[in-house]
DNA sequence: TATGAATGAGTGTTCATTCAT
DNA sequence: CATGAATGAACACTCATTCAT
């Protein structure tokens, strides 16, 4: 009866699959089995296997930059600002993490990282908007470009949300954490006397 | 060593179709006829297919570490560190961009989180060492932690020099390139002022 | 007739994809969409996909008869009227050619070999009559009877009128042509003396 | 142990399963079942299912040009020769009829009339050096050339052969028949007086 | 009549792995 | 140690047909 149910079940169904198994190893037949369709249902919606990721991958972004919006004030400071991105990614990497990675090789190898970059624009420009105001309170003084420098701490926060929720953190001391991570950009945000 | 150790003929062929091909499109029979060796050869050294990536990420690894230390001074401030470290990353993630891809995923399903981590420690271990002694000049005044602050340098670099080359950098402006990747992370290596 | 004639539109579109592909290759949404309709509509003009070969296969030969009838004067003699048979049969069949062939594979596996005879069978009378008026002329002397024969001529003409546009003819010299078919059928209508 | 086992085995299960469901509805499946080897094993020996077509296609004619060989008598005269080679062709065909008929088909489709010309060029071969014979005696006088005229008869003799197996033959007075193909080339082999 | 979304059995093909030599 | 023919389960994808509207 909904507009989208067939879409939205077998999104849901690739997204449940591919999370267990990575992209390679999930299957059509598996994800149709899990989302109660039919197998030719499937190229209803998607000219191939392919053709699901970045349907996937444009989801887990929104999920994350509605996240994030969410959770920031608009009186925040850069500060607080990194600090709930971080706190938020760290949620969203632990929930989506074996998602993320799989998108990222899923994308690469179909001719479109372009399609990546054309995801994630929003949540740049989001970001960049951030830093301009905390170049104009003072607060971001680094001669990094703006442009670079979004991209940069995203990469920064992203990797170590996955790396600390994909290693197996054998000892403690080492591990990267969110603590570390909000500190180490802050740091990033100021410049430093050569 | 020798040319005929089949060891790492089927290693070496195994890094050339995998780069040409990814993980999962590169098939054992490929690689044996590639390396000049029978089908069954293969297992006489590998248990599976899956079991040649671990060879293949140490010996990228070992690749990265020997040119670094090879290009590395022994009188470089932790700046001059930084910038040969960021030079030849970039030089050996271009030349081996897709295998570092594939590892990847490739290390992440197959059981073997450990693994990475193990083939990293000594890059880790010699990174913690430059950054120790640039605690000791006062080169480095970031309250980040020592391992956590080595990690996060290691994936900014790595990172940020994937993005530069698997991505089309449509726009000059905003793409992340080896100075802006030097700055940032020397401004990380300073504390901030709260 | 009408241009709304839902059961034309669906005939002409079989035909337009079955020369391009053939009679498998030809999928039932190919033909749809070229015609226009649903794909329900289909099966409200034909029970199977099968069906739709025998209104094809009866279309072209309609129109081999007529414009065979049409070339053809009154006061021809049976020279005359070979000539124009195989001038015609060769037109007709550089058009479809491909149709011709999957017609008679189509047909052949489709419990429908009395259908192929049904349809020949205005062609196979008309050409008896030209034929039996020959031999009242004189000019068709052949013991062989006045029913085979038609059947023999009819098929040595549309046999090497495909073989001339089906075969790439490498060399001139062995091509069969419109010139050596007439002489032969020709030689065929007078008798031998043994 | 026999050194083509595997191979000869997929061909007569490929010969025996096209001959009862045409090349298109044989499937490789039924195929290697048949032949008693594993589906793998199929493309140990066939790049694809259309490559097993000419394979089968050669076997065919070799067999027809082998009985006729046989049958021939040295010092037959042409018109001995012309009932041999009816009469082995009708036997042949019997045999083989659906196999010629999906030949054609099968052939036509994958870029290689050529190979179909190349297989029958022995046979074209031996009818023509036939026909010089006949044309030296005398007893082949008409004006059509050696090659073209080759050709057609061995199309008639064919098709005939084809039309007599495959057709219901309801009414036995028009039907073609062995007798009738012979008197119909032997005719044609002496020429008109127009 | 007409629709078109949904079906699911079926296809050709691949490939990691085994094992008799 | 080394071989390579053989395996067969698994894959992505197609398509004639149905049926609720």
């Amino acid at each position: 009866m909904s507009i989208d149910n067939k879409y939205e079940m077998i999104v849901n169904a690739s997204i449940k699959i591919m999370k267990a198994k990575g992209f390679d190893k999930a299957s059509v037949s598996q994800i149709v089995k899990e989302a109660g369709v039919a197998q030719g249902t499937f190229y209803l919606y998607f000219d191939s296997k392919n053709a699901v990721v970045p349907a996937i991958a444009k989801r887990i972004l929104n999920t994350l930059l509605a996240e994030i919006k969410k959770a920031h004030r608009q009186d925040a400071t850069i500060y607080d600002t990194i600090e709930t991105v971080v706190d938020v990614t760290f949620e969203i990497t632990k929930e989506y993490k074996e998602l993320i990675l799989f998108c990222y090789s899923g994308l690469a190898y179909y001719h479109s990282l372009e399609i990546w970059e054309e995801i994630y624009q929003p949540y740049y420009d989001w970001m960049e908007d951030q830093l301009n105001s905390a170049k104009e309170n003072g607060l971001c003084t680094t001669k990094v470009e703006i442009g670079p420098l979004a991209r940069m701490i995203i990469n920064v926060i992203e990797t170590s949300a996955e790396a600390f929720y994909l290693s197996n953190q054998r000892s403690k001391e080492t591990a990267i954490n969110k603590d570390q991570v909000v500190i180490f950009i802050k740091s990033a945000l100021t410049d430093y006397h050569s």
